[in-house]
DNA sequence: TTGAAAGCGCTACCAA
DNA sequence: TTGGTAGCGCTTTCAA
């Protein structure tokens, strides 16, 4: 790190200064508003000081004047980059926080403060926020967003969340297709797997459900098993199979049907003659199994309909409708 | 989405003639600048106003009246989330940028408009930026960032990036270790699979160089072996196996080792007798395999380190050293 | 074709 | 203990 010490940041007086114009024109012609009306040769002259002082417009007094903003907020759960960079991000995060910064991008705060996050987003005061796993979205939460003036609220969730444009998504459905799945291959003691990592539960415990009631619709049995992501608890639970006799097995996805899957084989159990086994998210490596894993495969919304959408609201208009997400079964060998 | 016209946001203005008192005193009682000089009456009567109000102080105002800001920015390319969420944000991203939004969060934009996204963030003059993969730290993008104030500028990157603070960690390292480590298992002909994804060469050829120097410097053989991420790709490269004539592998990953792997048994290679293999990031998978893949570990830095370094360097002093990236090889059966 | 000036919401200095 | 007020950087109306 240089420490040269920094000239301060450029303003657009200081361009309007060294083209030897008014701030008005430098702002005409930096955003090409009224452009036309500025001579070819004033229009030069304010570029070339812009660029010579590497000016940089700033955001927020311009988003101040113009009494909006141009900026969609996606703040993330760590979950999403994987255990490790997850894990890393969300005690950055931390650490960030409590010397008392906010933070704008990866690993998304805790579902623990959700109007608190949700009240750190409108701060922002974004044209849109955009929280794929609906934290912040609150009741409260909404409510705060929407009186501070965001115009688009996303998100993925079940049932449509009042104030907020809904991706349809029930996780419920997942466990519904893998079961009825399971079921037309003569499965009758199924069983599930759920990861006992914290923050997956909010997707796990839905999947579950699904499961539940399409047993029970069926008359069939189904039951709860609980793993952790390590070797040892896939093994454990694979020594209890026999006391089980489980028929039929839907894990949380493919990693963790991958892990009990390797278990099960170790232990003698045969897949899936002895007991089916189907997966979620059709992972590539469901497909380097052997037996290939059969899976529940999501197909996200078009991204391009998404932001035409977001825009759409943004600009105050009610768009007609909101893109769903869809599911279906890809039977492979494990079932 | 419901469509109950919503009251426009609340400024300090309105909580303080709601309260009965100046803006001054709003602004000391919610920020507990001068707390202590007013009286728990009139500090309960703003707080209760602007619990009715929900008053949420506008970010951009205030940073402009503060002439700094507390955002750390953590932009994040979007392989980190997967290939099926990341070339969702990724189009989502293009989506709205051509609607004129910019985006703060997941699925940052491609390295080809390295300082326009340098440009972007210096526009919201954040207190830092964490830009993982070094987007925007091209030298014109840290002059920009620099001269648009902001303090904290961070990345992992091999050598230290000038006026950066730099996490070392030298992809070339990684391969270096693997090809060490097959070389002490007496390999003499190494081959290094190299993702065909587009996004991961800036990852991957470091990863080979280092297989490339250490494998000369020892007097042995190295190659090249293109891969997709698909079966087919893994089968084809399977099927040159005798020609190739190998007795090492270092696969650029876990996953894509374990494409290789699952190919090669398929084949009758017999690993590790015919050939070793070994892969990198010590995913759970890895165990996973039998045999039990070896791989690179990477020991991510201490993330409260990273959270006071940033904080430091915000602050104008210098921190006194940046944490660094680990690395260890792990050996298990496949070497 | 260009410039002067008001004002977005907030904080902090100075006065009362 | 509280309030008046200036000003952060920018856009935009109105005037020249």
């Amino acid at each position: 790190m240089t420490d040269r010490p920094i000239p301060p940041a450029a303003t657009s007086s200081d361009v309007a200064r060294l083209a030897g114009v008014s701030r008005t024109t430098v702002s005409y012609v930096l955003n090409g508003t009224g452009s036309a009306r500025i001579s070819a040769a004033t229009r030069a002259r304010v570029r070339e000081a812009a660029l010579r002082l590497g000016y940089v417009p700033h955001a927020a007094a311009r988003s101040l004047r113009a009494g909006r903003n141009r900026m969609v907020l996606m703040p993330s759960p760590s979950i999403l980059v994987g255990p490790l960079l997850g894990e890393f991000f969300l005690q950055l995060h931390q650490g960030l926080a409590g010397l008392g910064y906010s933070i704008a991008g990866l690993g998304g705060p805790a579902p623990a403060d959700d109007t608190d996050a949700a009240r750190a987003w409108a701060e922002l005061r974004p044209a849109a926020v955009f929280s794929l796993d609906g934290t912040g979205f609150s009741p409260e939460g909404v409510e705060l967003l929407r009186r501070s003036g965001v115009g688009a609220l996303v998100t993925f969730a079940p049932s449509p969340v009042p104030g907020v444009h809904t991706v349809l998504h029930d996780p419920t459905e997942v466990g519904t297709l893998a079961a009825d799945h399971l079921l037309s291959r003569g499965c009758r003691r199924l069983g599930v797997v759920v990861p006992r990592e914290p923050g997956l539960e909010l997707f796990s415990r839905p999947r579950l459900q699904g499961v539940y009631a399409t047993a029970a619709a069926a008359g069939a049995h189904a039951e709860r098993l609980d793993l952790d992501y390590t070797e040892e608890s896939a093994r454990a639970l694979a020594a209890r199979w026999h006391e089980l006799r489980l028929d039929g097995v839907f894990a949380y996805n493919d990693e963790y049907a991958m892990l009990l899957m390797r278990a099960l084989q170790d232990a003698g159990v045969d897949v899936p003659a002895r007991t089916a086994l189907i997966g979620a998210d059709d992972l590539l490596l469901g497909r380097l199994l052997r037996p290939r894993l059969s899976t529940v495969r999501l197909v996200l919304p078009d991204p391009h309909e998404l932001a035409a959408l977001i825009d759409l609201s943004v600009r105050g208009e009610a768009p007609s409708r909101v893109p769903e997400m869809g599911l279906m079964v890809v039977r492979r060998e494990s079932t």
